[in-house]
DNA sequence: CGGGGTTATATCGGATCGATATCACGGGAC
DNA sequence: GTCCCGTGATATCGATCCGATATAACCCCG
């Protein structure tokens, strides 16, 4: 699925205008889908020639005007044909696994760094994830509970296992390299 | 990291075509970096212009060309610093939770289905795991089996979460329906 | 003997990413 | 008090990446 139906998505929870959609980017969807500025305005100036989304200016002082982007009805029939139709793929693009997969090309001291500091962007996602319930007290709607739970169990899961067999990969790490020190054959 | 480096990075483990360099995309690197024919072709011609890489014409009837890559002691040590350098970032692109989060928007039966679909897969791609741990019969290096394993405990967190919360997110859905549609206010 | 899967190459257009640019306000540091 | 950084807001540009497509002949099953 592309920005420009991703941003359609997003508007249908209200009016808002570019730099809101990227905060909802950042926020809910930041743990199942991104996108940046050079994604979504140019998708919202295409939704708009396409009449599936309508745009009001609003003048600001000293400020560039803020445009208020609005979902139209025939921007509402085109994303639902759109969730429907999408067949959900999911893909993963991960440099941390990529590093601990070539981790024997590394001193075992930086492959112990990479897993601190990877435990500690878990738990943030996580407490994150327990601050977004927090704040909205039982008032979220069942799909995006879904979404928010998943990202719980899946980040909670990442976490137990680097914090578990971390430890065990730098030992056999740190034993490779003392024995090929000690004994270069 | 771009194509490149991985490349670089899949030749650090022997000698392969492209062909068999998309197989390891698909098959180790499946649950944390996939790559395309169209990255990875134009990615080896770069690397051996650059001299991180030669490239052995192998003459074969009928079919075209086979390009055998090998690594130079400059490759190694290029994918060597990059893999160092890199800031180990995770993304994730998921049009399933999209689905799940909109999931207001479709039929609850639709949400079921989906659900039902996203859980096969999960159980397929933890059994491609498992086979292929069971192919290696203990030979996996430390790295390589730390990030299967990591495939292993993320994808049962999806799998389990999907199977027991799936059913109160369609029960929450058909019944906010019903209530649509039986008062409807 | 036809159809589909495998081995093997490669390109092309469109989508996306990350960096960068601009502008001004408000608030905390010094 | 003034300087700088974060926030709100828009937008573009080049590099890269993705997906589809093209080509071509093999092998095996029915």
């Amino acid at each position: 699925m592309d920005v420009r139906t991703l941003c359609l998505g997003v508007l249908t929870l209200g009016e808002a205008t570019g730099y809101e959609i990227k905060q909802v980017f950042e926020g809910a969807f930041a743990h199942f889908h991104a996108a940046g500025f050079g994604s979504i305005y140019p998708a919202l100036a295409d939704l708009a020639a396409e009449g599936l989304v309508t745009v009001t200016e609003v003048e600001q002082e000293g400020r560039p005007d803020k445009k208020i982007y609005r979902i139209t009805p025939q921007g509402l029939t085109r994303f639902t044909e759109a969730l429907c139709r999408t067949r959900p793929r999911e893909r993963v693009r991960s440099e941390f696994m990529i590093q601990m997969f070539f981790a024997a090309l590394l001193p075992p001291a930086r492959i112990e760094d990479a897993l601190k500091i990877k435990a500690g962007e878990y738990r943030e996602i996580l407490a994150d994830l327990d601050r977004r319930e927090a704040e909205a007290e039982g008032e979220i709607p069942p799909g995006p509970r879904f979404t928010l739970e998943f990202g719980r169990a899946v980040y909670g899961a990442a976490l137990a296992h680097v914090e578990t067999r971390g430890p065990a990969l730098v030992e056999a790490l740190a034993a490779t390299a003392a024995r090929n020190d000690g004994d270069p054959s």
